[in-house]
DNA sequence: TCTGGGGTCCTAGGACCC
DNA sequence: TCTGGGGTCCTAGGACCC
């Protein structure tokens, strides 16, 4: 089977990809309108790579996930604004995008920060690209972000369309593909590596086999797909031709696993700083979980020495340790965290990075050990921190291991107020 | 000098069992 | 003169996403 059948075109069902147009640097430009038509690039943690590009920086030529140091003379010679990330800004911002989406559809389903699927069932007597391009003028009238939208029959489409409406400014932002021809014109001018799901290694392997277009793909054998990229692959290939595979996820499942992990700002040698780092972390991972009222009964904790600096010599391991009980508790994290990182810890080395990553998450009011005679106490000591902290800051109270130096803290030299989300830091208005 | 962080899913292969 | 084979479960690592 080489093709399906015109028949078998499942484009009764729509999907709209709505994704924010270059996000954080939107969110930058809200509380800061002189900044609208000048380049903008926002950094990563530690202020290391460039991770958004606003229009202007992208035509600039700088390039995505490039390191900070090597893209500075051009930064410097346009005047670029840069931003370090300020995720308690981007992730406020991100709730009100997905609450006015939420008004206009009740299948929402947030795939990211800046972008969500919706679903339009039994929405036939609406008119979708009016719709859509209403949409998309609410959302930057309410919130203040510019996004783009696709929509077609499957959600790989739905991605596809919207790459389109991103790069084609033709279609002013809302790209529908719900008929054959249309379609057919899109996979053809869409290059493989741009597809959804077929990443660096597979597009250079399908390359080789000169497929370069996302029409090339839907030519192959499939049988052939599923022999050289497996079960993802194949999904790919039924979605590119209209069969839809990957339904919404309208509830969110708990998650699997949490992880904290920073890298340092300078590299770190002795145990001691490693153990305030990975004490940090730990309780930072810890409320994450207290937060979704989870708890956790086994953890790994990793360390690394930079592995871009050829001439130093080069160490990383990482131990899985269980926990007794199931638990949520930031004291028994990090103590656990401590007695395997000493173990792993090895002298000599400049290390560049730690974390915790914590596994088998469960529902914290459906799981407690018979014997597990403290939890109530604990509980209500993380419970009185919280509250703490929530009230007077992060870190008021924290664990003696957490040190109060903190050499390793990351960089972070150009973030942005947190307008919305700290009285201290309300924008001010002069009149 | 300076190169992010947090997730998910899939698969190959080892351990183990009968 | 010969040394099984098939099933399941688990895990580490790869690939991919934003």
């Amino acid at each position: 089977m080489n093709q399906v059948p015109e028949n078998n075109l499942a484009l009764n069902r729509s999907f709209a990809l709505v994704d924010c147009n270059n996000f954080y640097a939107s969110c930058e430009r809200i509380f800061n309108p002189k900044l609208i038509g000048r380049p903008i690039v926002v950094l990563s943690n530690n202020d290391g790579c460039i991770i958004t590009r606003s229009a202007e920086a992208k035509a600039l030529g700088i390039k995505m996930g490039e390191p900070y140091f090597k893209a500075k003379k051009i930064i410097q010679k346009n005047n670029v604004k840069v931003f370090s990330s300020n995720y308690a800004l981007y992730g406020d911002i991100s709730q009100r995008v997905m609450e006015t989406l939420s008004s206009f559809s009740p299948e929402v389903e947030i795939y990211s920060i800046d972008e969500a699927f919706l679903g339009f069932n039994g929405f036939k007597n609406y008119e979708l690209n009016t719709y859509c391009r209403h949409m998309r003028e609410k959302i930057k009238k309410w919130v203040g972000i510019p996004v783009s939208i696709g929509l077609s029959g499957t959600k790989t489409l739905a991605k596809m369309a919207n790459h389109l409406a991103k790069k084609n400014p033709n279609y002013q932002g809302v790209c529908i593909l719900k008929n054959k021809t249309s379609i057919d014109k899109a996979l053809r001018e869409m290059e493989i590596n741009d597809i959804w799901g077929i990443g660096n290694r597979s597009s250079i392997f399908l390359k080789r086999y000169n497929v370069k277009t996302a029409k090339d793909f839907t030519l192959l054998d499939r049988q052939w797909i599923r022999k050289n990229m497996g079960v993802v692959g194949e999904r790919i290939y039924f979605e590119l031709q209209g069969i839809s595979c990957l339904d919404l996820d309208l509830i969110p499942s708990n998650k699997k696993s949490c992880c904290v992990s920073r890298s340092f700002s300078n590299p770190i040698e002795k145990l001691n700083d490693l153990e305030e780092s990975i004490s940090n972390y730990g309780t930072r991972v810890a409320e994450k979980i207290r937060d979704e009222k989870l708890v956790t009964q086994s953890m790994s904790v990793f360390v690394l020495t930079n592995h871009f600096n050829k001439r130093e010599k080069q160490y990383s391991n990482s131990i899985k340790l269980q926990l007794p009980f199931p638990t949520n508790d930031s004291i028994k994290i990090v103590k656990r965290a401590l007695e395997g990182l000493r173990q792993i810890y090895r002298n000599g080395y400049r290390y560049k990075k730690a974390g915790i990553i914590l596994y088998e998450l469960n529902k914290a009011s459906q799981t407690r050990g018979l014997l597990d005679t403290d939890r109530d106490q604990s509980d209500s000591v993380m419970r009185a921190i919280d509250q703490i902290n929530y009230r007077y800051g992060n870190s008021t109270i924290k664990l003696a291991s957490e040190g109060v130096e903190r050499k390793w803290a990351m960089r972070r030299e150009r973030v942005s107020p947190c307008y919305t989300t700290r009285f201290d830091e309300l924008i001010e208005v002069n009149c």
